[in-house]
DNA sequence: TATTGTTATACTCTATAACTATA
DNA sequence: TATAGTTATAGAGTATAACAATA
């Protein structure tokens, strides 16, 4: 047994782009996220939706513009998710006091009811695709990814 | 000095979000493409035709359905590629005799060379952003990363 | 004059299905 | 009947610029 999984192993692995890292990186991350897409479409979310949606949930009180720089993503694309979060009642847009140019974006209960079951649902496929290294392995490499993501600019 | 250099720093960085694993593998990610496609983009390459031509130009004669395997790309885009590869000479379209139906993509002269220049430009600007790594922790890195890839499968 | 959020538009990328020629 | 490569097309994602309200 063990051989009925087996996959088809292409002669291409042993290239030098097979052990290119960023090649690598590329892999793993679209492995990463084709697991988290699947795990949050019975949801109605995608990983940019619920990415928001957490953000929001954790009392950050993000602006509309912080979001927008924190997730990569351009402003304008920030008013879509958000259309589609505030139109399902998850999310609300705040009005600042103090510069009533800016949103600031809360979760609602709703939200982050929602919220808590989406993370639960993507927390499992992650375990799952992590579970290929032990707990002190995943925590070296996720200390080291912490480093190369540039995590705190 | 050194606070000339100093980024905006998010404060959603201390958010659940900001330490998903999933998140900075997505981030490191976005880095590593954004570096690759902008040193890439003098010699007309984008990563994906890149990727193409150097495993073209590594001798493994891959035919067009292989590519589009270990790539993870519709066939439909290989074809678009190798027309743009094979237009500038980079890359030739072999027929395979024993089955005439499959195409066996192998690099020219000219494509091996615009490859040697292609990689020395990624190498160069994929060592600097591993830089925040000594060399033990890169290679403790790609060897997690590897297996977190599935490479060989 | 600069910035936040918004709208509109065009471009790239991706996914899907149908077609041909070979097997 | 199935497979390799090709073509065509529609959808999603992305980038850009212009705009109104506010600072």
């Amino acid at each position: 047994m063990g051989e009925t999984t087996q996959t088809t192993r292409s002669p291409l692995w042993a290239t030098t782009v097979g052990s290119d890292p960023a090649f690598l990186l590329a892999r793993a991350n679209a492995l990463s996220l084709a697991a988290a897409t699947a795990s949050l479409a019975p949801l109605g979310l995608k990983v940019r939706s619920y990415s928001v949606l957490a953000l929001a949930a954790a009392d950050a009180r993000p602006t509309q513009r912080e979001l927008s720089e924190f997730l990569r993503l351009d402003p304008s694309q920030i008013v879509s998710v958000l259309d589609d979060l505030e139109h399902r009642g998850w999310v609300r847009r705040e009005p600042d006091p103090r510069d009533r140019r800016v949103n600031v974006v809360v979760a609602t209960d709703a939200g982050r009811a929602a919220c808590a079951r989406a993370r639960s649902a993507v927390e499992d496929v992650q375990r799952a695709h992590f579970a290929v290294l032990d707990d002190d392995e995943a925590e070296t490499f996720t200390a080291l990814l912490r480093r190369l993501a540039g995590a705190g600019e």
